[in-house]
DNA sequence: ATTTGAACTTGAACATGTTCAACTCAGAGC
DNA sequence: GCTCTGAGTTGAACATGTTCAAGTTCAAAT
């Protein structure tokens, strides 16, 4: 079920101008608008060419993905140099997401129900999916590391995960926002940000601890059980 | 693009027939090993028949998701006549939604990836499953009312549909739950429904207030905005 | 009794994702 | 130079959701 690596030259031109077809043909058309035959034809191939480098169109979606984490990985780096403070590195980071991902708001959705699919093998939460949802924690983790915020470390451990999922929930939020410019999303993220770091400096106070320990315990518990 | 109703006794018996083979085999198969002519052959009908009163195949799970929230309603009807502590009321309503779907587990995973869709017609934030929707928020603002949880007004406004949003998170959790029983669910749902009633508790703590404000208002303006 | 028309039914036709057996071709081994 | 192997390619065939023009039924109107 692994996307396929081509094994000689003409294979990788092959596979590359495949996939270049289809990302411009999703962005240009929409997900469910372009056909497979369309790739095909756009690409130079025959209807069954794809079908030798992705198992499926859904994969090419998660080719599309990949792509877009790269660029928000990248767009976010000087930021993550330069800023300390804990809510403005969250905020510029989710901020990065939707502007990131602006080109394909048309398409999200059907990248957004093929990742949230619990039967096919790409949901987030699968072993497939751990190499590309590992980087985007990992990318988290940095987010918090690097910031001059004292966090305990029970909470610490867990924030990383916690702040993929909430960019999991923002861009499912993102999806359905029809405004212009993505103003209400925006929005949400700035409350949203602030929200968290500030429930996070909340976190020692004495009658929170009792329920903090709670909450991480169950996470805890969760992590291991679903993702491992 | 709304369910039709029949309009004579020859179609509401087709439209009967129809729908309980669709239940049936979505039942026995799932979703996506279910076609359109497996249905049309055990209802007896013809291949195109069902799009007489079903716009899609789509439209017929949203059925299936009526059929179990009326088993839902019922289930949890003595329980909420007779308990009146609010932590109970919300643990029994949870536990009685896995208990009641757990025949359906199999096949729960492509019905909601189908669902959780958000470019279908279906999507639990649109606004064919409005009336649905209404329906299952109402039931949690019965669970809500009828207990003798003393809850500030604003945030009262906001839980049952915060409380259908939970239970959306349990179900989705409960689609990966593989451990005997469910007994993994079941204890995140004793777990969190606990949390839940605590942290309305601590709602009226002076420190939370401002972020309290803040997250119902965030809210508020999210349901305004994208379920309306 | 006949006519009418809306409700209902039919199934061939269509669009599209996917499969696969057959074919092409480049390069490794001799 | 020849052969062989396996990667790469092809496109017809298949499965399935959906459409729709044509046909059928039946109860009310005439």
């Amino acid at each position: 079920m692994a996307i396929e690596a081509p094994k000689t030259r003409r294979g990788e031109s092959s596979r590359a101008v495949i996939l270049q077809a289809a990302l411009d043909l999703f962005q240009e058309r929409g997900y469910e608008a372009t056909t497979m035959r369309a790739i095909a034809e756009r690409a130079g191939v025959s209807l069954g060419g794809s079908y030798h480098y992705f198992p499926s169109k859904e994969h090419l979606v998660l080719e599309f993905y990949r792509h877009t984490h790269e660029l928000h990985s990248a767009a976010i780096a000087p930021l993550l140099l330069r800023e300390k403070d804990l809510a403005a590195r969250l905020r510029g980071t989710m901020r990065a997401v939707i502007v990131t991902c602006e080109p394909f708001h048309a398409v999200a959705g059907s990248i957004f129900s093929t990742v949230a699919n619990p039967s096919s093998p790409l949901n987030p939460f699968g072993a497939a999916a751990k190499p590309l949802r590992d980087e985007v924690v990992a990318l988290y983790a940095d987010v918090v590391r690097g910031s001059d915020a004292r966090i305990p470390a029970d909470v610490a451990d867990m924030l990383p995960l916690t702040l993929w999922l909430y960019q999991m929930g923002i861009l499912y939020f993102w999806i359905f926002d029809r405004s212009p410019g993505r103003l209400r999303t925006l929005e949400v993220i700035d409350e949203t940000t602030d929200l968290i770091v500030r429930l996070i400096g909340l976190a020692n106070l004495p009658v929170l601890r009792g329920s903090r320990k709670r909450v991480l315990g169950l996470m805890r518990s969760i992590v291991e059980g679903q993702i491992a």
